[in-house]
DNA sequence: CATTTACACTAGCGCTTGCTTGGTTACTCT
DNA sequence: AGAGTAACCAAGCAAGCGCTAGTGTAAATG
């Protein structure tokens, strides 16, 4: 296996595996299968991940990071308003999710396919992500946007949006962004 | 196998493969796993499913079944005013969500695997409950009670109903149509 | 009583799986 | 020029996979 963690070759096949592991999910997807994706032999897969379990780390890995990268900006870009930033991160969640969508959908469907190990060092990135969307929720009950319990709130919001990997097509009318924004305007009374 | 398809045997094999299947997935689920989980031999399994395919489309098909039952009967019994009508689908989904959970997580979660027959058969009974929402909402759009998009609101609500089991937990203090009650007030700006 | 049917068993075939081994090529750095 | 290393390949192993063939047996059916 390659000591550099991030080499641009490992970078670059973890690309593809995300793609091949959207099409077939990540058990029918065979080392030889990502190998000739790769264009290079089976074996040869193995001097980059040590088992496919890593390849699978590693796609969930880049997609979580990118996510906490975008949000963060974004947070710190925009105005501190409740209801800009709430509709902030909403716009970044979606942004994240139908750029980096491969790896999402993996992240999301195929998270219990990991070992135990890589699942409990990911865990914590994901809930440094969730983190900032129970600060922005909390923020906006407070402001009386919206209301309902914060817990309950964010797990609606978060499951709606997750869900539109499901059924949204980013190539047709609609834009990712008027989507946050429909989501937002659903669940504020004030903005009918 | 069996030329009586809805035999009370295969019903049975049915919901512990449904178990299973949540357990490991489907791909990860072998057909000696499910034979020793039915407490037979992995050759006997062939006598009530012509092949693995089989049992999961028999899974989500059970599901979905119960699912469309329980939605009709309880839009029959309850009023007609499209804010209780509301109410009382969102109690309909997530009743069936979680006393059919296991069926219900391999229909949301494993369709991907059945073959393009099997998909297609059971894509007619998931359309003709999701018929069922459309009505619904379109009723409380129409009746002011909720706005928006009625595409738009149908995924985002069913979105954030579904994404429930990924994280609720039936046996707590919160009870399903707790659940059901917060999300329908948190879309509906006349009820805070 | 003879036959069929439902259900289970044993044994294993043919194939695919993730992964290993041992060695080769091409490139960089001193 | 020589050493080191990243990237690859050909070949294949051991295990596990879905599924089939053929058989036994007890209960229902004519």
């Amino acid at each position: 296996m390659n000591v550099i963690n991030a080499s641009p070759r490992r970078k670059e096949l973890t690309r593809l595996a995300a793609q091949l592991f959207v099409q077939e999910g990540f058990d029918r997807t065979t080392v030889r299968m990502l190998a000739q994706e790769m264009g290079i032999k089976s074996g040869s897969l193995f001097h980059h991940f040590k088992d496919k379990q890593e390849i699978l780390a590693a796609v969930i890995e880049e997609g979580t990071q990118n996510a906490l990268v975008i949000a963060r900006k974004a947070l710190n870009e925009c105005a501190a308003e409740p209801e800009i930033r709430l509709r902030t991160m909403a716009r970044a969640h979606l942004e994240t999710l139908f750029t980096d969508r491969n790896a999402h959908v993996v992240a999301l469907f195929e998270w219990r396919r990991l070992d135990p190990a890589a699942s409990a060092h990911l865990s914590h990135l994901r809930d440094a992500y969730e983190a900032l969307w129970v600060a922005v929720i909390d923020d906006a009950l407070e402001a009386g946007l919206i209301h309902g319990d914060r817990f309950l709130v964010s797990r609606f919001v978060l499951g709606a949006l997750n869900w539109t990997v499901r059924w949204y097509d980013p190539s047709g009318p609609r834009s990712p962004d008027d989507l946050a924004d429909e989501l937002v305007a659903m669940i504020m009374p004030t903005s009918a």
